[in-house]
DNA sequence: GTCTATACAGGGATAGAC
DNA sequence: GTCTATCCCTGTATAGAC
């Protein structure tokens, strides 16, 4: 949820995906959820069927909007190693400019609810990785090794940095180039 | 929880894990870990306080085993890069051994009871894995880069490892070292 | 659309008999 | 030590008035 949330519905939205990503899933309760909006309980039955298809509801709208923020910033770029710079900047500008977005995202991946709404942010972003991987290793830039420990060196250390920023630690400009290498680096024949 | 459960309060500890490792947190009521065990519901309070003491003791002993059985399995280790080797080899190797015990640990660390239990497993671990920045960038065979960004090209690779193989993705012995390898790289000068 | 009141279920925990 | 019965609270959801 990039965008300031206009009606109640989007209210609703919001005001869920805020305790979650503060408080997680089990402090998403009806009463806590209405309560941050400021309106009865029993009016979020007029907006959402259940609690479960506002979470769900929730995730998707977020989902859409983040893997359209990414490709927006990702189209431009040029060359197999400035591909891999854009996805991880890409990433990580997208989901720092909204942490709650960002938390609310790793918690619904890990609840039971992901196995109802199919397919996590995550997974739909693999596709461009994986692709990033062919390629590479077409031109003989990237390691022979398979997609599946490859990108265990790209998303989870982004994550983890992530992570870290939404308890306090700040990255320089610096630090986050830092990082990009040690990730290409990771690659690398 | 690495050695087998032998009396009733062990029991319960492990049926605990398992139910949590299996459906997560909000699957392990006191109904579902008694009727595992095979006793009454009301039986659990006689071996513990409440059911978070059940969960949090079952972590505590599980954080204390697993760090004493990484630390046999490393202490030989001679060389930067042979220990660096060793101590992730051993991280992988313990986990894979029970990987209930690993995501139990997983889900333990993000749940709010982690709050009250103070240090997690992978903070534990956290000294190891600084010591060892610490003494490489000495050495000059380490990249002067923050130890909170060399760290998440560690632990958050081999976690996102075993979570595939707690999926069913195996992995050879040539997989894994291709994976140390990277991991070394991306810490390399 | 929103509120108040309420039904209903599930989960944690205790009491007391055996 | 273990079981059965039960209490209480919390959370989801619905009914019906405004």
């Amino acid at each position: 949820m990039l965008t300031p949330a206009a009606n109640t519905r989007e209210k609703l939205m919001r005001a869920a995906m805020d305790i979650v990503a503060a408080d997680g899933f089990p402090a998403a309760t009806t009463a806590s959820i209405a309560e941050r909006v400021g309106m009865a309980e029993g009016t979020l039955y007029r907006h959402f069927k259940s609690k479960d298809d506002l979470l769900i509801e929730t995730y998707r709208r977020l989902k859409a909007e983040v893997f359209e923020a990414i490709q927006a910033r990702t189209q431009a770029a040029a060359g197999l190693q400035g591909r891999f710079r854009a996805l991880w900047l890409g990433m990580y500008a997208t989901y720092a400019a909204d942490m709650q977005a960002f938390a609310f995202g790793q918690r619904f991946g890990e609840s039971a609810l992901s196995k109802t709404e199919g397919g996590t942010a995550h997974e739909r972003l693999m596709g461009h990785v994986k692709q990033l991987i062919g390629d590479g290793q077409a031109e003989g830039l990237i390691k022979p090794a398979p997609a599946e420990i490859l990108s265990a060196f790209f998303f989870p250390p982004l994550v983890s940095m992530l992570k870290q920023g939404a308890q306090g630690r700040e990255w320089s400009q610096a630090e986050i180039e830092l990082a990009i290498d040690s990730a290409w680096a990771s690659w690398s024949v």
